[in-house]
DNA sequence: CAATGTATGGTACGCCGTACGAGGCAATCC
DNA sequence: GGATTGCCTCGTACGGCGTACCATACATTG
């Protein structure tokens, strides 16, 4: 019957005997396991997309059977939430110590950095299980706010905040990060229809491509408005 | 060979003769159209999601055959690009004259309320074409900041920093918003793991759930930010 | 030896999006 | 009239998907 999966991590005893390291069957894959599950999923998703990612082709970048993964995994929506959490670590904030702002501000811009470089993975993020390393990011963030002052009854108020400018300028970085030709082609597209939106057409708003810098200044106006010097209830 | 579909709308030419209406054929369907699929296709996806949106099922509640939707439209990206679009029109500030920032607050507020009113519509917001009523939108926003006196070079920052903290909140909201069992579920499962994440455990970050309250503040301290008073590049 | 728990994977089912092409029906042209 | 042309509908079929079910294999334990 085999309850499968629960809690427990898979660690195959690996043949003992055999004299040395597995002398002949010269290029097997190794045993599967979760943790290489998980891996070669962010591969595929990193090389092909959200919709790139099936079940089939996971197993055969694996080199196993497509059922064999659901021993470990308990379905795609799985697959998911650990790929997505597994690109969310978090080391801790650089060596140099810092005030409170400085904290959160590298943690924020990390974690952004993070989701930039697996392009996928911040449009999962709202539709995903919290998995640890994003609780781990979100009790840093309270711990952080909490000691830099901030009012307990304005604490969660400020961490949704931040979660959601970051998920969002995010996101639509991730997804309006066309190639310039399809930027130019929708500007021109924009452009013939110019009677109707004049404005956005004359400042060339879907040309407009400094990312980094737009986040990291609206970044901080909404840390002017949370800190605590300023704002209560 | 008929280039299907490309800017002309359907306009079926309703049998004129047969005298007053159609007095037979009593409970037949009215003629399939772009707009009727479009209609229908919100329909379903506020009775079944996203997922449950298929063109199989489309065509059924349509009471036709699946293939004659791709008459009227390319192919299911297309269904969603023209739902999303359909369910954000708006109808204009509300009749009193306002102050520029009275008019961004109401226009965005009545944004997240279109997309709350069909939580399918915020996840999908980023991934999709902009459509003619998102574009007369963010048409709207520029114009409104331009008169307020905002700096052309700051026009496009804070129209991104508007839409993403829209789209951050509304997609969190919506997505988070939970039965109430679920969410007692989940911070359960927090508090079985209070030893690693205490400071969110108690703060009941999860429980937490005056969403309109904490979007208009955080709007606020954005606009806060962004206000021509004040900010210059 | 048998029994058990761990792990693999082949087959098959019911869905999906949609390519293709055969038709029906009105308006238009000869 | 008859033929043609555009508009519109839809049945069939294909290849792909997630995964339920079940047979199997091996290591460990009794």
């Amino acid at each position: 019957m085999a309850a499968k999966r629960s809690g427990t991590r898979g660690k195959r005893p690996q043949r003992m005997c055999e004299g040395l390291q597995p002398v002949h069957e010269p290029r097997s894959e190794p045993p599967l396991s979760r943790d290489r599950i998980v891996a070669t999923a962010v591969e595929l998703l990193d090389a092909q997309g959200v919709d790139g990612l099936t079940m089939r082709r996971l197993a055969d970048r694996l080199g196993s059977g497509v059922m064999s993964l659901y021993w470990h995994v308990d379905n795609k929506e799985d697959v998911f939430d650990l790929a997505l959490d597994s690109v969310l670590e978090y080391r801790g904030p650089s060596q140099t110590a810092q005030d409170w702002r400085g904290e959160v501000v590298h943690m924020l811009e990390d974690w952004r950095a993070s989701m930039l470089r697996h392009p996928w993975s911040a449009s999962l993020l709202p539709r995903r299980a919290l998995g640890p390393n994003i609780l781990g990011r979100l009790e840093l963030l309270s711990k952080t706010l909490s000691r830099a002052g901030v009012a307990d009854a304005d604490v969660n108020v400020a961490i949704w905040s931040l979660w959601n400018y970051v998920m969002g300028a995010t996101i639509t970085r991730a997804s309006f990060d066309l190639s310039d030709d399809d930027r130019a082609a929708a500007q021109q597209r924009l452009t013939r229809l110019s009677e109707r939106y004049p404005t956005i057409e004359r400042s060339r708003l879907l040309l407009d491509n400094d990312w980094d810098g737009a986040f990291r200044k609206g970044l901080g106006f909404l840390l002017d408005g949370l800190s605590p010097d300023e704002a209560e209830r």
